[in-house]
DNA sequence: CTAAAACCTGACACTGACGTCAAGGACAAG
DNA sequence: CTTGTCCTTGACGTCAGTGTCAGGTTTTAG
């Protein structure tokens, strides 16, 4: 598929897509005139990046993490302890945002009664 | 208190809390000369803004509903809308946070084996 | 009174994930 | 072959929250 398939697939822009291959996050096979061509498996790697992007990983980070997804063979000492350092800062970002919601959720209420 | 016991009382920048209020989002008195004073409910307030920064407001965001927190009688449809919908979108934050954390917990687990 | 510390405004810099525009090349359909 | 659509690279713009620096004023301690 080239490029503009992918972005209906996965409503990226083509603009994120090749900031995404610029960052080392999505590879692309190139047809003799220089046109990306991507398998159906970039479908999901995509979706994959824009949850990770959500979640407010960085493109770096997930740079680090996305090998070991994709291929579960790399296991180094230095890899386990960046996860957990960003499982930790995910769960924290998930307390906050529970205060946060219970704060919105609150407000709410009152306004229902 | 001035701002300087307000950064330590709140960990927040100087910068930062000038900038809440260019936003509006926290007031202050003036010395005569000119410096800022701020009651000891700023410390309260300064807090609230962050958490609800972290969970990724926007300052103008947190500038329309600020007052509904503070002050209980405002209350209109807008404001109304307003919030369900912010809160809707922290929740939709929250369940791809959780996503997210799924994906790294499993990782991790995997190599604790 | 004076020196030091704290504060002021204004402005520019930065980061990250894009949007957007320009100027041109690639490619399928007719 | 041509036309229209899709694609390319490169570069600059954006936004939000904050860092930082400059040059000047205010407040506090001694």
């Amino acid at each position: 598929m080239r490029i503009g398939d992918l972005t209906a697939a996965t409503g990226a822009s083509a603009r994120s897509l090749r900031y995404y291959e610029e960052q080392g996050l999505l590879a692309s096979e190139r047809s003799p005139g220089g046109q990306r061509h991507y398998p159906e498996s970039a479908v999901a790697r995509v979706t994959l990046i824009q949850t990770l992007l959500a979640a407010g990983l960085s493109s770096s980070t997930i740079y680090d993490i996305l090998p070991c997804i994709t291929e579960k063979a790399i296991r180094t000492p230095w890899l386990a302890g960046r996860l957990r350092s960003e499982l930790a800062r995910v769960e924290d970002q998930i307390s906050s945002l529970h205060r946060t919601r219970d704060i919105l959720a609150g407000l709410v209420e009152q306004y229902a009664v």
